[in-house]
DNA sequence: ACAGCGCATAGCCTATCGGCTATGCATCAA
DNA sequence: TTGATGCATAGCCGATAGGCTATGCGCTGT
């Protein structure tokens, strides 16, 4: 069972499927269809990267008759946001840690 | 020639790479030896991940003797926030046109 | 009822990727 | 000088990922 963060950085590794999500973030709520229109990929390549996007929790899909409306979910990068804080933590800390250490030096 | 966020993406999409990253930053410099008795990967491959992370521009290495030391270098990942929070911006912009269509509905 | 449309699923193929071992190359110690 | 150490490189291999076409399935409209 991966992290949140893992998740995120694998689904978004992949150009297209980040393309894809970038639109929906952009554009707002948009079908299959005008997603596959300009996506550059085949519809079955697009449905493929929206489940994904689905299953890491970016995107919610709404049914209307045939069709099928994707949106971006922004809350699900959240954890993207949580993991680049605390990496720049550390590295205040190991700032401060190092001042503290000059200081006691210059003592 | 990809962009920035593309690269970062794909390169701390890698579960063992990542975490060889998140020790730099949690822990500051270490060997190439260092890094390998807790990566849980032979050496040949902590030296190739950590070859990807320089490329990316997320590590600097330092030659001494016949040891290398490799750390995090954070600024890297500032394309990483930017594009967060574009992506956040789009979102917020999105919200501010469906409150400005209420509004001009309410009138 | 039936033909067409929108999307999802299945199955296949290729390229890439992440792991390994073997080896090379420089540096340090004896 | 010679053997050992630390790291990088080369070459190989199996698994995975992302693309495609073909097909299934539900909704729409005639």
């Amino acid at each position: 069972m991966p992290n949140a963060p893992d998740v995120l950085f694998r689904t978004l590794a992949d150009p297209t499927r980040r393309a894809l999500f970038e639109r929906l973030c952009r554009e707002g709520e948009k079908t299959v269809g005008a997603l596959t229109a300009r996506a550059g990929v085949s519809q079955p390549v697009v449905s493929k990267h929206l489940g994904i996007l689905k299953q890491a929790g970016l995107v919610r899909d709404r049914h209307e008759g045939r069709q099928t409306h994707y949106s971006a979910q922004l809350g699900a990068l959240a954890p993207l946001v949580d993991w680049t804080s605390e990496m720049a933590g550390f590295w205040q800390n190991r700032f401060n840690d190092l001042e503290d250490l000059l200081k006691r030096m210059d003592q």
